[in-house]
DNA sequence: GCGACAG
DNA sequence: ATCTTGTCGC
């Protein structure tokens, strides 16, 4: 049976019974209030959130981090821990980290007009990964920034900066691969929810500098990992 | 039934 | 994701 009961978070999980069967049954019904249009205002400020862990997973780490979408420079960040409730399931990523992750973008001291999220948009088996029900749990417009490919195959991909081609399940578009940089492995963006399939690889590339990841995500991957902390505490 | 499988 | 040293390349 699938007798595993998770807790249920009323604010991103309402109507779940707990169970892995009724996590898919409630990321159908939400996908189908996934808008993929363009809705939102001219960013003046962006944020970037992401997800690590402590103690062996046990503590759950959630970082916020908001920016100048114009020069792109942090302007605060909020970290969040938690007790980890779920393990890793492909496919139900948003389970295990959307609490935390909603919690550390309220407590920000303003609204972004849009969120960058480390992980797929639509680009997922029911089309609702983690930046899709970031969007529609929160009702921000959201963008996925995914490192790898959960679903979908794609043609031969140009080795150049700026290089793209589209990400396809089944001969529908669901994202597209980006080379955010010369000769690294390109990123997988796709919309989360209020912005559009073509817009979303566009965006990215204006949050980018010097670095593989654009600056949102790449902020809030280092606050949530402790990479600053980790490197200090190796060198001694 | 056998693989694949975001972070 | 996390555990971890050195090493290759711009």
């Amino acid at each position: 049976m699938d007798a595993k009961i998770y807790p249920v978070d009323p604010d991103a999980f309402a109507g779940w019974d707990g169970t892995i069967a009724g996590a898919r049954r409630l990321q159908r019904e939400l996908a189908a209030r996934v808008r993929l249009v363009d809705d939102f205002a001219p960013p003046r400020l962006i944020a970037g959130v992401d997800v690590g862990f402590e103690e062996q997973g046990t503590i759950t780490r959630a970082a916020a981090v908001l920016l100048d979408a114009q020069r792109l420079v942090p302007q605060a960040e909020v970290l969040v821990r938690r007790p980890t409730t779920m393990p890793y399931v492909p496919g139900l990523l948003s389970f295990r980290e959307l609490p935390a992750l909603l919690e550390a973008l309220r407590a920000l001291p303003e609204v972004p007009q849009l969120v960058y999220v480390d992980g797929h948009g639509i680009a997922h088996p029911r089309r609702l990964g983690i930046a899709a029900h970031l969007g529609v749990a929160s009702g921000l417009p959201t963008i996925g920034v995914a490192k790898t490919i959960l679903v979908g195959t794609h043609a031969p991909l140009g080795e150049s900066r700026g290089a793209r081609t589209p990400l396809l399940d089944g001969g529908t578009p669901i994202g597209t691969l980006l080379r955010s940089k010369d000769r690294v492995a390109p990123l997988i963006v796709s919309p989360g929810h209020r912005v559009s399939l073509a817009t979303a690889p566009e965006l990215v590339l204006r949050a980018l500098t010097r670095y593989r990841l654009p600056e949102p995500t790449r902020l809030a991957d280092r606050l949530a990992s402790q990479r600053e902390a980790k490197a200090a505490a190796r060198r001694r």
